[in-house]
DNA sequence: CATTAGCACTCTAGCCTTGAGAGTGCTAAA
DNA sequence: TTTAGCACTCTCAAGGCTAGAGTGCTAATG
């Protein structure tokens, strides 16, 4: 498995003590792992692993725990070896998942509550980020006096509604004219592209002077700038029963991040660029909030291109592998489902 | 204020207990209030307190606590003399309501995190009881095969979605004319009403044999069947604060009502059918997750009918006189908003 | 020279005791 | 009817003690 002893140690302890959460001494890991040495020669690499800076202990005369480089090796080496597919796991979960998959807004929200009872800990799942959806199909109503509400339709079967204000008389004939013209025009392009198109017809129409079509993209400027999407966090009572979480500090802090959705879309919107699943462990996070607190997160896509995030937050004592295994699967079943139509 | 000293008694412990969650003790009471009597005379008064369960003693030798019984004496009082308006809290609350107060979705999502933010308990807001909204529009889209996406617009600016399967070629014309029809035949309408004609019109057009319509009511049919509204709960970190909530036990109760929303929906929707503020003390809730817990709610109206509920959930020991100003306050801009257009 | 056995040392967690403090209930006097 | 007095009860915090677990170091071992 490993080749250095060093290593074999470091795993071993990082496995047994996210098996439960005692501090592991030496004479525990001879007696539990079979590497035919002494406690004492145990004592001694584990003094060395300390001085590296991979584990440490919580009081002289405890054992050692993990630090988040010694859980960074240990994910390291999970992803090295070829993902370890617990099928039976995967299967559960899509099973479990196909039951709804209506509208993708409750997909998300099952998918959040589906990682968080799977893994014991916060499941998070963010609805695709406006500006990478395709728009379809807007409709405008004139709402009360001065206000209009824009309702979008998106490919992924998103709807959003906004209310744009305007001091302008427009007729509910004037309003259908101009989101058949919208509706025409900019139907499948994503709302990034549209955005860009706005600015080049806005510095022509702003020559014409046509006002219904001025008004129209006065409109769309306002009604194609989003804000964030929705986000489902779910899994809060799952994670009060945790180990980890046994002492008040911890709970406000976790409570705290729940209650902040807005830090957790800008966190996972800014980790999530690369590839197949990610392991953000405890300092190496950006957000001083969330350093005591691992993220498993993967990308789930329409095509080839990533449109929005789910994962897994817990503590940095996480069972790891099978974090990995339940967002993987989530991920790729919620990508299957957007492409099947 | 009161003629019977034991009530005089009894008020002052329940209003000691709730300004500070020590257990009130004899002497505690002589001293802070000034009743000229000793001790020992308040003692006795307060033994028959507990003989006729207005109070109760954690243990021998401590002071006393009010019961459920003992807090809804209080709040009846409370009740009785003209609500003691606190203009300045009640200004305070609308001036940040007013700020943004755009879609109801958004007021409502603002008002839980007021009411929670005021109270220093968790704050409840409800969307409109879907049955009880106005229809305004809808509009059909071909959503996949075999699907149908049906986006509303209520007259109170919620906007719903649905996905309705329905195994039919239809066009997006069809669907054009018959979201025209719809719109013609039932905008201005109540949800409750246009379900009860829907089941009239089925009858005749079964006989009829008009496809389109017939098929345009099958879509109905589905569409205006809906599910609850949405919950906005907020204040967790608020609440974690408290020293009500200093033991774990309680937290994982507290948070397990907020996972559950479907419970406090029904618990709400139960509850709120009486005029003005309502308060539901501990062992009077009717849920039994929810008996350690109270409850003061309000609906907000339309006019004259009352469509939603907002309300504070918090222990027992609570500042209900500030929690009612709060919830009246909340809910009147509610309604005053709803009539502003 | 790496490994191991042995041993003294350290630190925690649980348990018990103890004493202060708060509050009660009862009785007898005012 | 009210009050003063007093013995009693119970909690809470602090201190002391022990058992247990684990370490680091040293000297012996193969």
């Amino acid at each position: 498995m490993f080749e250095d002893r060093i290593h074999k140690i470091l795993w071993a302890v990082v496995e047994s003590y996210i098996t439960s959460p005692d501090p592991v001494g030496s004479r525990f890991v001879t007696k539990k792992y079979e590497f035919n040495l002494s406690a004492a020669t145990i004592r001694n690499t584990m003094a060395d692993l300390e001085e590296l800076g991979f584990l440490q202990q919580p009081h002289t005369s405890a054992g050692r725990i993990p630090t988040d480089k010694g859980y960074r090796f240990y994910v390291d080496y999970l992803s090295q070896r070829e993902s370890a597919a617990d099928d039976h796991l995967t299967n559960e979960i899509i099973g479990r998942l196909r039951v709804i998959s209506n509208d993708i807004n409750g997909l998300l929200e099952e998918a959040s509550k589906m990682l968080s009872t799977f893994s014991h800990y916060l499941g998070v799942a963010l609805s695709p980020r406006p500006e990478k959806t395709t728009f379809r199909g807007i409709n405008l109503f004139a709402y009360r006096e001065g206000s209009i509400m824009a309702v979008f339709l998106t490919d992924e079967g998103i709807v959003k509604n906004k209310v744009i204000r305007l001091d302008s008389g427009l007729t509910q004939r004037d309003l259908n004219r101009i989101s058949d013209y919208l509706n025409s025009e900019f139907s499948g392009q994503t709302f990034d592209d549209i955005k860009a198109r706005i600015v080049r017809e806005m510095y022509r129409e702003k020559i014409l002077c046509d006002t219904l079509i001025a008004k129209a993209i006065r409109i769309c400027e306002e009604a194609f700038s989003f804000d964030y999407g929705n986000v489902f966090i779910s899994g809060l009572s799952e994670v009060l029963g945790l180990p980890d979480f046994s002492d008040l500090q911890r709970i406000k802090e976790i409570s705290r991040a729940i209650e902040d959705k807005h830090l957790i879309v800008k966190l996972l919107d800014a980790l999530s660029h690369s590839e197949g699943v990610q392991v953000v462990i405890g300092s190496e996070n950006p957000a001083a909030e969330m350093k005591k607190f691992s993220l498993v997160l993967s990308s789930y896509k329409e095509g080839a291109r990533p449109i929005g995030t789910i994962g897994i937050i817990g503590p940095t004592r996480m069972d790891y592998l099978r974090a990995i295994t339940i967002v993987d699967a989530t991920a790729r079943f919620i990508t299957r489902v957007l492409s099947e139509r």
